[in-house]
DNA sequence: CGTACGATCTGCT
DNA sequence: GCAGATCGTACGA
């Protein structure tokens, strides 16, 4: 149940860092509501040299400004005129860094994330894609720039370990504009086996 | 300024 | 399985 500190941010594989964020939990608390869900899919935008990333040679515009900040803070931007993706800043200044988180499995305030979605019960519709778990949570672009070892997004490490089994790498979904970029495996989902279980256990 | 388009989701077929 | 939604952002004129 600890909060990560920003020394897990700070380092520069950021492909490795989106391994290891698997099984960690995103939390927020705005006006005193509490939601969290456990990481079960996340993808690496590796700097300045990779084509799919708003970073991509250098870019630098107001949108994409955080990325190029110190690592451990968000970057929230607006993908197609309506979902509100997060992603987290890594590295040091200057190195663009971020690792889109792409689904979540709910776990704390359920009943926040379902109202908050316009759902009545839990299904994988509630967080199982990178813009409805930024709805669920209650993010949206003006929390881009927020750090997370703040009281509004932080990310904990609960103790849960996967095998190297039950984590599978592809390619990156929706960047067939990069090129060859858009082959590297830096997607990575826990298997749909795992996910079931953990659902059975949390939600029966 | 004007325009094209996206690190997506939903509902309908 | 597919098209439509929907608008901020980037970039060129």
């Amino acid at each position: 149940m600890k909060k990560i500190g920003r020394d897990f941010y700070l380092r520069e594989d950021v492909v490795n860092i989106s391994k290891e964020l698997i099984g960690k939990f995103l939390v927020t608390r705005f006006n005193g509501k509490l939601t969290s869900g456990m990481i079960i899919e996340t993808e690496a935008y590796n700097g300045s040299m990779d084509k799919a990333s708003h970073a991509y040679n250098f870019r630098r515009t107001a949108r994409n400004e955080v990325m190029y900040g110190v690592g451990g803070a968000s970057y929230v931007y607006l993908c197609y005129g309506i979902h509100h993706l997060f992603n987290i800043v890594t590295n040091k200044k200057d190195v663009p860094h971020a690792v889109l988180i792409r689904a979540i499995l709910p776990k704390d305030g359920v009943e926040t994330m379902l109202k908050r979605r316009k759902l009545k019960t839990i299904t994988k519709k509630v967080s199982d894609g990178p813009g409805t778990l930024s709805q669920a949570l209650g993010i949206k672009t003006n929390h881009s720039g927020t750090p997370l070892n703040s009281e509004l997004i932080w990310v904990e490490d609960r103790n849960i370990n996967f095998k190297k089994s039950e984590i599978e790498a592809g390619p990156r979904i929706g960047v067939d504009y990069a090129g060859k970029d858009a082959l590297l495996p830096y997607r990575f989902r826990l298997t749909e086996q795992t996910v079931n279980k953990i659902r059975n256990e949390w939600y029966s």
